[in-house]
DNA sequence: CATAGACAAATCCTATAGGAATGGGGCCTC
DNA sequence: GAGGCCCCATTCCTATAGGATTTGTCTATG
């Protein structure tokens, strides 16, 4: 595989702004989720400078910052590995810490909720409503990444950068697909319904209400994940 | 300056097992706590490494981890640079965000306390008490770090790791030590009272106590910052 | 057959070198 | 005198090379 390099560039474009680490880090991350990279597989620094023809610099400081993700993990001397897949522990603690963030990203989101954050919201349930979900990862890719935009957007609507932070602390973006990797979507219309819920609360205008929805929401997917868990 | 390499250590003695990336990362984080780095000084990937006698390349590994934490800002092709300084409505976002997150740890951690945490907090508590708190910031940096300990320790017992993330997600360990930097400690009494009584709380088994005795700390150290709140 | 030791390949880690971009200072032009 | 242009020093960014470490395999020995 081949990177576009900033060398590359034809001369007289607006330059690009980002630099090789960048891109594979974003490289780095879309396999991850493509789950082409499965759990406890090795990342080698050398291997994957080569499989993308760059050198191992850019690749060192994009694992650097993926570590810090919690998406792979580092022994010293020994290299990156991904990070191992979920148990029921490291879910029942994801849910405890959702339904202890998202709530209050929701109350100041709700407060704080402009028109054009509102119609980014309209338009993340609209994807949720019409991405396909069938069996295989690739069908259900565009439902978990619009159900991963609605939560973000209210994350960022919060307007406090902190909650913004710890919400990314959670991993949400890949612990998500992570979570899913095996299973597949079976609760598309109840998780389709509760966010159209949390969407009328926060265009209600009413924070608490934006609140209660958003921990109901939260805490039927724990209860729907948890009835038909994969085994470990 | 010159850091421990891994080749200079006598052969046959159990390797160190770390590698001079980590070392370079904390010296970094002793040199953003010490305030040798003020917030908006540029830090230069080549100057540090000729400051700390290594290549680059550690360096550049180091702060890639550096700036996912907040501590400094990357611009491709410009470099890095230490984080701005708190404005009031990052301080107020701070403690917003805490009051979401460390009450909840306070809960969960006093349900799931063990004797040896207990143990630990009771340490820092102690050492918050003794610590000296004079006007200059080698006096009372003890004293933020027993505070920052103190609350640590509540997110590592919560036993669930996203909300140690989100925790640490915060930034605590270098916010603190930023926020205090040009002022000092006055509220040490108060804040001392304050955090006897989350220990007290937590010891007494109460999780609903341990949450709100929290919460009440948490909300009293916003009240005096803003009422003694230095210009921006 | 099991185990310990040695060799080899792969990998990580660090240093060095050089191309590329940025920022500042001086100079020229209008 | 103001503005634009060019040059140069500094710094970032990437590639390459080589030493150090780990791991797998193979062999020899008890």
């Amino acid at each position: 595989m081949k990177l576009a390099s900033s060398r590359d560039r034809a001369p007289g474009r607006p330059v690009s702004r980002q630099v090789l680490a960048d891109h594979v880090y974003e490289e780095l991350l879309a396999w991850l989720m493509d789950g082409r990279l499965e759990p406890g597989a090795a990342v080698s620094i050398d291997g994957t400078a080569r499989e993308l023809d760059v050198s191992p610099t850019p690749v060192r400081e994009a694992l650097a910052r993926l570590e810090h993700t919690g998406m792979v993990r580092r022994v010293a001397l020994k290299g990156y590995r991904v990070a191992p897949v979920f148990t029921r522990e490291d879910f029942a603690e994801l849910m405890e810490a959702r339904l202890a963030i998202e709530p209050v990203n929701a109350r100041l989101a709700c407060s704080r909720m402009t028109p054009e954050g509102l119609a980014d919201l309209r338009g993340a349930v609209k994807d949720l409503e019409t991405a396909p979900r069938g069996p295989s990862f690739a069908e259900f890719r565009d439902y978990l990444e619009a159900d991963e935009r609605f939560h973000k957007l209210i994350a960022e609507q919060s307007g406090n950068q902190f909650m913004l932070s710890a919400y990314n602390a959670l991993g949400g973006q890949v612990q998500r697909f992570r979570l899913f990797g095996g299973v597949g979507i079976t609760d598309a219309e109840q998780a389709i319904a509760e966010h159209q819920a949390v969407f009328e609360a926060l265009a209600s205008g009413d924070p608490e209400q934006a609140a209660a929805a958003m921990e109901d929401h939260v805490q039927k997917v724990r209860a729907r994940a948890i009835a038909d868990a994969p085994a470990d």
